[in-house]
DNA sequence: TTCATTGGTTGATATTGTCAACCAACAGCC
DNA sequence: GGCTGTTGGTTGACAATATCAACCAATGAA
């Protein structure tokens, strides 16, 4: 596969193979979990008082389709969801005892794939890359 | 929104923002295309000769996908089929007339979200930036 | 000539994304 | 206290995208 001079080319690129990888890692972890679930887990993980909002907000996506998602973790009981004492309306996610159990080998999958990605590019060389990335972020958010 | 430390955040919302841009400015332009429409008339305008099969290969898609989307556009009388002299079996791909009057336009909208996306950062940066992108991109095909 | 491979098609189904209506709780305001 | 606009979340309907497998005809190599 030749290297690709534009820049939309690499971010599609980029995007569609890390998600391939991870799908194939966390298949191969045999984890009866999509795409979705797993991003949520994350951010459910990450974000101590984490609520549908903020994940609505951090990731950009429709508020209706977390609430989905959040639904099937909470079946799946990988997740638990709490009144908030500071807003009756929302209710703040944590995981499980079982979800924390699943998130560790998640992340081991993961951890796997960003190691492959990152093979032989040097630490400063990363820094930068994500530096940019994270002004082109900017760049974009800011027009909305 | 605070700056991601995290290649992989990174990698989600650059490749999740691009797309949202580049869909509102297709709709701004009141083109009655989506992305996946949008990506193989770029590929089949790009390259000369275009096959299915060359860009099931190039965007890692699953080949029904192509078929399918090909077929609408042909039914939408952007692009044209005629039979591979080399090949039997396959058939070359080419945008007609229409195709390549809307190609213009989109190309005009692209243009414009990637230069919101690039907007004040120096061409070497952005240099760097693919030329790291496509590093990572090998190390993730040379897993499969 | 066989036979495995390749380019493409089709069907079925899962996943992800989008839009809009809606409700209850909140917050500011008079 | 009552309004009113906003916010957190839920739901329904639907479009777009992805995945998997079976299948066919042409190809190419043995």
């Amino acid at each position: 596969m030749p290297h690709q001079a534009d820049i939309r080319q690499v971010l599609w690129q980029l995007a569609f193979q890390f998600k391939v990888s991870s799908k194939r890692a966390i298949r191969d972890y045999d984890l009866p979990l999509n795409g979705m679930h797993v991003r949520l887990l994350q951010m459910i993980a990450r974000q101590p008082a984490c609520t549908a909002q903020h994940i609505a907000a951090v990731t950009g996506r429709d508020k209706g389709q977390i609430t989905r998602v959040i639904k099937e973790l909470e079946t799946m009981d990988l997740v638990t969801r709490t009144p908030n004492p500071e807003d009756r309306r929302s209710q703040l996610l944590a995981l499980s005892q079982t979800g924390q159990g699943l998130m560790a080998r998640i992340q081991e999958a993961e951890d796997e794939v960003t190691k492959t990605l990152l093979k032989g590019i040097p630490k400063k060389e990363v820094d930068a890359f994500i530096e940019t990335g994270n002004r082109m972020l900017d760049n974009l958010r800011e027009e909305s």
